[in-house]
DNA sequence: CGCGGGTTTGATGATGCTCAAGCCCGGTGG
DNA sequence: CCACCGGGCTTGAGCATCATCAAACCCGCG
């Protein structure tokens, strides 16, 4: 289980773990398995635990005042969930994260990671590059909010996250996006011819 | 001037700078001046530096197949700026950073910035503190632009950021939201019965 | 066969965009 | 002191895009 969250690790930094510092983040993540359906984080809680994704999807969306919901994120395995403002600010989430398929977590408590980023160096590297890829994924994302047409937001979703098209309906995928599963059907047709 | 800096780092952290690591960072920051309507950074180039500016105020904007500007970013005193892809992936930025007054920025470069965080632990701390709110902010703003009308962003934007309201026109407020400045006059005017 | 989850299609209407014109106001120069 | 100009904001008319609502369809499964 803890495996691959090494091999994460030593994926995305130039030093490889000691097996004390194994050790640590061993007694640090702890494993949760959350079925289809169920919540990892919901509504008006205050975010507890960050999780990576070893196996599963999941998926972090806000519910409007009509009670319609927006997809925020979309997760598969070896992405970490969380919503970092409730976590942060130790305030209420207005977002739920559910599982979509069952899934299995290593969690770990804001504390527990702030002490290893202290004490493990290919941690602190690793926690860097992912707000690196993070802040460009979500620049990226609002460019396109703001600047494309919902036809070529789709198009660049569908070229750069094609295993999201497999593993999530399309209504998701639609939310995500921004529109209506009605537009995105649509839209799928101009494409077509 | 690189005092603002300084207070700006032992503001957000829980230590404070040594001397000798003032030195260390009073050479890595070069200070630059960038004037009215000249650019920072210019679609097509790749992102040497990044600048936190001592004062002034800045703006991000890509332009689309039409030459429509679309802000992605608004800056003023405190913030910082660089397009993180650009910056980490080596290529060239789709978007271009200019001023929009006189501005004044103190600018390091990549590695110059690696090597700080490296050896000043509140350095490290602080780029860490930097990349949560960040991420903080783009998800709000990523939710509240696939899930708001125009007018629940504007009050919003209104009530978060009243100090970009005085300091920028408002059709860069109208791009910044996503709608064109037309739209904004008109939701305005609704507000305010 | 019928049901549930998901997608498609059509008709209608709201929302926001485009284009064009006018307005407002604070310079600047005659 | 006035005329004009530029930058920014507002207003209006027509149009494109997308949402809404409702119905039909599709398909895998019990």
């Amino acid at each position: 289980m803890h495996q691959k969250l090494f091999s994460y690790i030593n994926q995305y930094t130039s030093l490889t773990l000691s097996s004390e510092e194994e050790t640590l983040i061993r007694s640090a993540f702890i494993p949760k398995k959350v079925k289809k359906k169920q919540f990892f984080l919901q509504e008006g809680d205050v975010s507890k635990y960050a999780g990576f994704i070893v196996k599963g999807a999941m998926r972090q969306y806000s519910v409007d005042d009509k009670g319609v919901e927006h997809i925020v994120h979309l997760y598969i395995e070896n992405y970490w969930v969380n919503d970092r403002e409730s976590a942060t600010m130790l305030t209420p989430s207005v977002y739920n994260i559910d599982a979509w398929e069952d899934t299995d977590l290593l969690t770990i408590t804001r504390p527990d990671m702030l002490d290893l980023i202290t004490k493990i160096p290919s941690m602190a590297q690793m926690i860097r590059l992912m707000d690196e890829r993070n802040a460009i994924a979500s620049q990226r994302r609002l460019n396109s909010a703001i600047s494309s047409t919902a036809e070529k937001r789709y198009e660049e979703f569908a070229n750069n996250y094609p295993q999201f098209i497999q593993r999530f309906p399309q209504y998701l995928i639609a939310s995500y996006l921004g529109v209506t599963q009605e537009t995105l059907s649509r839209i799928k047709r101009q494409l077509f011819k």
